[in-house]
DNA sequence: AGCACGCCGACT
DNA sequence: GTCGGCGTGCTC
């Protein structure tokens, strides 16, 4: 008998030899460890068992039996062989993605005395005090519910569509309660940032001990607890979790939630498989014959789109929790200001004025600066040189705390240089707007202001950065100055004031979405404004206050937005009109990629014609000193993933089979961000 | 992805 | 004269 093993490699699957005294043991979905190469051990997971020798290859014997019963169902793999097939990547590649790390025999032998550490997380919680009877809907919240309802009677798929704090998690809460009682599971997909223990904590009121978390960050062990308990008797029947936990075994899955469904992290976007967990959630529903609720204050136009076609069911939620009034915002017209000389440092009078008023009244202050504003980097004050990575296409990033050169996409590290290796001299300018130095033209303008700041230096660990969250929440700063990180559902009192310090730098972004994208970003930055009795007031600063986009921003228009964007989506073939493909090449020789990705090219467009675009070089063309080519293929979405797929495996398998490819590494990005 | 095998510099 | 750098090639 023979045997073909998933690895935790990127390959499809390895056949060995069965052992008869193993025969009857070694059966689909059950953990055999196995040699591979030299002298490498694996567990690996049997996805077959068969007569059929196969040829050419000396084959090695299982050497363990780890299972008595399988431990990948087979509702799993079907989902595991639809990622890969979809996402185009081997199974070997879901399976790392698949199981938690603690899954391997090495680490089982530490599992056994880490029973009292686990016990932190998921298996102990305190069942607390406070009232667990579920508090009634509004009328605007149950008239969306029954919409929900009403509308999964004929669709699996329904996107909410509530504005900011329209109060999409009781409605969520109640949704939950009746599919658990009808002894349904529920899986609730939050982005990574959101799952706070903000939002824990009040789910755990309602859901005690019928709920399990799924962490990234928790450790192998504490994963490795949840996916067992999943696959025993008596598994948890909701699952909050992150991108990942569409992997857990479910039983009788009967909703999958995913709230904030527009958030790019539910995309992988590195290593493979880089799937999409809400797509992938969505498969994984319909699997089960369940239905997936999407929630947005500001859906993604992939769904939009959909719902709109009625594809998707789709249910709005209009009215703010409690009637609270949307923050009002005033665009800055930061073009004019700087023209006058009016502008100090990164500020423009009217900003200042509207944060002397708050700091007066005791109220906090957001400011938010995308990322890119954040980055610093040195330059040589003498000859302008700037110091970047030697094995990626990319300037060192500047941390000052550490004194340290980093690059971001590889890790290498080195210290600030004594001089300048072009021109010997030794004195360097930071470059970038800096939180840092926002920090100090707030000193300057504001003396008697505390600020906190959340950037690379401060916020380098989950842990530093909620205890920034939380120091701010109870008032121990006037001023928080973020990214990003500082808008995802985070409810601050006391925050009156939002301002948006640059929204032109997100909006000149060379992307077809950096629209949709900053839409999003800035209509979730100015939610944080008033968020209990005081009203919110959001100073929107930018160089292009006349524009179509910034109007639609401050008008909270989505429609508007939307429809301008789709024009343009349509006229140039992108999503969602057209789905995308990008095939990457990869070689330590730029010269001879270059030559590959040309040939790739070539025998792409025999296949596909005119839908290929490229190849081209991507902004960062060198990581971990590989050369990068990139090929852009749009397909109708109407196409047959199968064929589309075959195609690529056939011309990638005459590509790498070419003695000069030798060394040539293909892979993709289906779907990309 | 790992991890061994293989051909060129600084150490006893 | 060796130890070891990481370049490249393979894994049933």
């Amino acid at each position: 008998m023979f045997a073909d093993i998933i690895l935790p490699i990127p390959f499809d699957s390895f056949t060995y030899l069965v052992p008869p005294s193993m025969e009857a043991r070694v059966m689909r979905g059950c953990r055999v460890v196995v040699p591979l190469g030299k002298n490498k051990i694996y567990t690996g997971v049997v996805a077959r068992t068969h007569d059929n020798a196969p040829q050419g290859v000396e084959m090695k014997s299982v050497m363990e039996v780890l299972d008595e019963q399988p431990v990948v169902n087979e509702q799993q793999f079907t989902f595991w062989q639809w990622i890969a097939n979809y996402y185009l990547c081997p199974i070997g590649d879901v399976m790392k993605a698949a199981l938690p790390g603690a899954m391997k025999p090495k680490d089982e032998a530490a599992l056994k005395e880490s029973t009292r550490k686990r016990r932190g997380s998921n298996t102990l919680f305190q069942t607390s005090n406070l009232p667990s009877q579920i508090s009634n809907l509004s009328p605007a919240q149950q008239k969306a519910y029954e919409e929900i309802e009403h509308s999964f009677l004929t669709k699996n798929v329904t996107l909410l569509h509530g504005v900011t704090s329209s109060g999409k998690t009781e409605l969520y809460i109640h949704l939950i309660s009746k599919y658990l009682a009808e002894g349904k599971q529920v899986l609730y997909l939050l982005p990574e940032i959101a799952l706070t223990t903000q939002i824990t904590e009040r789910l755990r009121r309602f859901f005690g001990e019928k709920m399990g978390v799924y962490h990234s960050k928790f450790t192998d062990i504490q994963r490795l607890e949840v996916y067992k308990r999943q696959a025993s008797t008596e598994p948890y029947q909701l699952i909050l979790g992150v991108r990942s936990s569409i992997f857990l075994p479910f039983q009788n899955l009967g909703l999958v939630i995913v709230d904030e469904e527009h958030e790019q992290s539910y995309k992988q976007q590195e290593p493979a498989p880089r799937y999409h967990a809400r797509n992938a959630g969505i498969m994984l529903a319909k699997m089960f014959g369940a239905k997936t609720l999407l929630g947005t204050a500001t859906p993604s136009f992939e769904v939009y789109h959909l719902a709109h076609k009625g594809q998707y069911g789709y249910v709005q939620l209009t009215q703010r929790y409690r009637d609270m009034q949307l923050p009002t915002i005033e665009v800055v017209d930061t073009k004019e200001a700087k023209r006058k000389k009016l502008m100090k440092g990164v500020f423009s009078p009217r900003l200042i004025e509207v944060m002397q008023g708050a700091l007066e009244r005791k109220e906090q202050i957001i400011l938010f600066q995308n990322r890119r504003g954040f980055s610093s980097f040195i330059e040589c004050k003498t000859c302008g040189w700037v110091p970047s990575c030697p094995h990626c296409d990319v300037t060192l990033t500047l941390h000052k705390k550490t004194s340290t050169l980093i690059c971001h996409y590889c890790g290498y590290t080195t210290q600030i240089p004594g001089k300048c290796p072009a021109c010997e001299e030794s004195k360097f300018t930071d470059i970038g707007t800096g939180t840092e130095k926002i920090e100090e033209q707030i000193q300057q303008l504001f003396p008697d202001a505390t600020t906190l700041r959340m950037d690379l230096d401060t916020a380098q660990t989950r842990l530093q950065a909620e205890r920034i969250i939380s120091d701010f929440s109870v008032h121990k700063a006037d001023i928080l100055i973020g990214t990003q990180m500082v808008t995802k559902g985070l409810d601050f009192d006391r925050v009156s004031v939002v301002g948006i310090l640059d929204a032109d730098t997100m909006l000149n972004l060379p992307d077809f979405r950096s629209h949709e994208r900053t839409f999003q970003t800035l209509s979730q930055v100015a939610g944080r404004a008033g968020r209990n009795q005081t009203s919110g007031y959001v100073i929107l600063q930018t160089r292009s206050a006349d524009s179509d986009i910034i109007r639609q921003i401050t008008q909270g228009d989505y429609w508007q937005m939307f429809y301008t964007q789709m024009l343009e989506r349509q006229a140039f073939h992108y999503p969602p009109f057209q789905r995308l493909i990008y095939v990457y090449l990869r070689h330590k020789d730029d010269e001879l990629l270059e030559h590959l990705a040309d040939d790739m090219a070539d025998k792409l467009r025999k296949v596909f014609g005119e839908r290929v675009l490229g190849p081209d070089r991507p902004p960062v063309a060198r990581i971990h000193s590989l050369y990068i080519r990139k090929i852009m293929l749009k397909i109708e979405p109407h196409t047959s993933t199968d064929k589309v797929r075959q195609h690529l495996i056939a011309i990638q398998q005459q590509m790498l089979a070419m003695p000069i490819a030798k060394n040539l590494n293909i892979y993709y990005d289906v779907d990309p961000l």
